[in-house]
DNA sequence: GCCGTTTTCGGCCCGACTGTTTTCAGTCG
């Protein structure tokens, strides 16, 4: 069992746990244990036959041996047990807002009720209205929140919520009082998937009902869920709640690192201060029995109280950046001026709307020095592939553009299918006169791990392959990735020499940052992608760079970020 | 269930809001 797997497997019996009312602090544990199991980089087969499995902090003597049953059986029988204990309807319903495990609980030991449709019916018959804890308006709010959940999936994509997030955010840096503002939360770190919006403003006091009452009467808010005097809480219209806290300016930086999150990287800092006897919550730092207040005017001073340099909010993920933070070996993150062009684009060739000096325009108003076109591969029927006839008229008419082009070079690539066979639908003589090659799978994605991992590795292999795109084949929030050993495959590209993409369109983001840093420690470069298929697209190339950030690359790790000739150098030394 | 310069037991991050209470539990982040 691959660790995936074990990480979903601790996270619901946490879950379980919860819903027997367990000790929070024992579901922590598993809540945890599951993240560390998730993110490690490390085989988890290794740690096992090892036994170095101990000795990760947050995996004790019960997990270890959980754990390694996981590992080496493929069963849990605690888990099976856990499992049989409790309906699976149960579980589902704690996507209910407002409704967690403890009421969970109740309903079903008082009403018998085990999925969301039961609990639909019983509050439409009132039948919650006699047990204790619970009144009518609750009722009405479980209602709301069934409804809720089945009309929205309750996570988003990060454009769609940037894009809701910037309307509110800019509206409400506008209303009279406002100091400072910001947006903070999952969208600040930059995550791929978003929960919901958190806005973050500061004021005086005299200013604050107006500040709230202009968030909650938004144009774009459905509903208020929650309106007090420094929380209130709405769902837009677009389906995604929001969050606005309003605090002092003093308390802001404070308020901005907590409600930046992660959940997990506060827990970690909070106990790091509670060691150097400092109490820390979003109002300020307090130092000894009489907590004094420790001033700070921004987050910068905030980590240099505890001898820290600053932490980015894409870093915050509780993954090393707070002892890389004190040891000051946090890296300089990549931006986005450092991109000087970026590769896997499409044109009218194949799949994509626009030609290509349509795109190199886009590219030149971006302020880039180059492009890379890689139309489909002739097995891509679906995309209008193209053929070796198709491709050599594509060369031609690069060469003209690079005669007439002044400090602008246009790199000839393709995106090559992966057959099933780990062969590529293009004969070495034509793969060699592309200055790129990217290699994707785009059939037969219900393959065994074993065999995907063995077909992609084949592909990394071939001497004209430069770099691989979209890994995992993912669709966020509609479609799984094909199964692959993405660990097997990073290693496999440093040992042929080969880049892995991070391809950039919002949907895919994969390589996952998770695996980025993991990639970056074997030596894999990364060009970052944006697999546009018109010239607008090519400005998801600008996602990718959060993926980048939030998986610790500099500047010297990503392709994009080399002049046209080191770039051209990079390209040779994948052949060689 | 984990952890330890307060070390094998007794803690474990901390506060806001809601709805149901008449002083608090549940939920959320």
């Amino acid at each position: 069992m691959d660790k995936k797997e074990v990480a979903q497997i601790l996270e619901e019996i946490g879950t379980l746990l919860e819903l027997h009312n367990e000790n929070p602090f024992k579901v922590r544990a598993y809540h945890n244990a599951s993240r560390i199991i998730g993110g490690l980089t490390e085989s988890l087969d290794h740690l096992v036959e090892t036994g170095e499995l101990r000795s990760i902090k947050g995996i004790g003597e019960g997990l270890a041996e959980k754990i390694t049953e996981l590992v080496k059986t493929g069963h849990l029988k605690y888990y099976e047990d856990l499992k049989k204990s409790l309906p699976p309807g149960l579980v589902e319903m704690l996507a209910i807002p407002g409704l967690g495990p403890k009421r969970i609980k109740i309903l079903y030991d008082k009403l018998g009720i085990s999925t969301i449709g039961e609990l639909e019916y019983a509050c439409h018959e009132n039948r919650l209205l006699d047990l204790e804890g619970f009144g009518l308006k609750t009722q009405e709010n479980i209602l709301k929140g069934i409804e809720q959940v089945r009309r929205h999936s309750e996570k988003h994509l990060y454009p769609a919520a940037l894009e809701a997030a910037e309307r509110v955010h800019g509206s409400l840096a506008k209303v009279k009082g406002v100091i400072r503002s910001s947006i903070a939360g999952s969208l600040r770190r930059k995550k791929e998937i978003i929960g919901d919006i958190d806005i973050l403003v500061s004021a005086e006091p005299k200013f604050v009902d107006k500040i709230m009452s202009s968030f909650t009467s938004h144009e774009d808010v459905d509903r208020i869920i929650a309106k007090g005097e420094t929380k209130s809480s709405v769902l837009l219209k677009s389906g995604i709640n929001a969050d606005l806290r309003v605090i002092s300016d003093k308390e802001f930086p404070y308020a901005l690192h907590y409600f930046t999150g992660s959940k997990d990287h506060n827990i970690a800092m909070r106990t790091l201060a509670k060691k150097a006897d400092i109490k820390m919550n979003e109002y300020g730092l307090f130092k000894g029995p009489s907590e004094k207040f420790i001033a700070c005017r921004d987050e910068e001073e905030i980590f240099a109280t505890f001898g820290m340099s600053y932490i980015p909010p894409e870093l915050r993920e509780d993954m090393g950046e707070i002892e890389a933070a004190k040891a000051g070996k946090l890296p300089v993150l990549l931006e986005e001026s450092d991109l000087r062009g970026t590769f896997h684009c499409h044109t009218k060739y194949s799949d994509g709307v626009n030609t290509i000096e349509e795109l190199v325009k886009a590219a030149k108003e971006l302020g880039w020095e180059y492009l890379g076109i890689a139309d489909h591969s002739k097995s891509a029927a679906y995309a209008n592939g193209l053929d070796e006839g198709r491709v050599k008229t594509q060369w031609k008419e690069i060469d003209q553009l690079n005669g007439k082009l002044k400090g602008f070079r246009i790199f000839k690539g393709t995106e090559a299918d992966i057959l099933p066979d780990g062969t590529l639908d293009f004969s070495d003589k034509i793969l060699s006169g592309f200055d790129y090659v990217v290699v994707s799978v785009h059939s037969k994605f219900k393959m065994t791990e074993q065999e995907m991992t063995k077909r992609i590795i084949k592909a990394l292999k071939n001497k004209y392959t430069t770099m691989i795109g979209h890994l995992t084949g993912r669709l966020l929030l509609s479609r799984e990735g094909y199964p692959v050993d993405v660990e097997a495959v990073i290693n496999a590209a440093a040992d042929y020499g080969k880049m892995i993409e991070i391809n950039a369109h919002p949907l895919r983001l994969d390589l996952d940052w998770r695996w980025c840093k993991y990639a970056k420690e074997k030596g894999v470069l990364i060009p970052i992608n944006p697999d546009a298929h018109n010239a607008e697209g090519l400005r998801d190339t600008f996602y990718g760079v959060g993926v980048a950030r939030k998986g610790w690359l500099e500047k010297k790790d990503v392709v994009n970020t080399y002049n046209t000739s080191e770039v051209e150098k990079l390209f040779e030394r994948t052949r060689a």
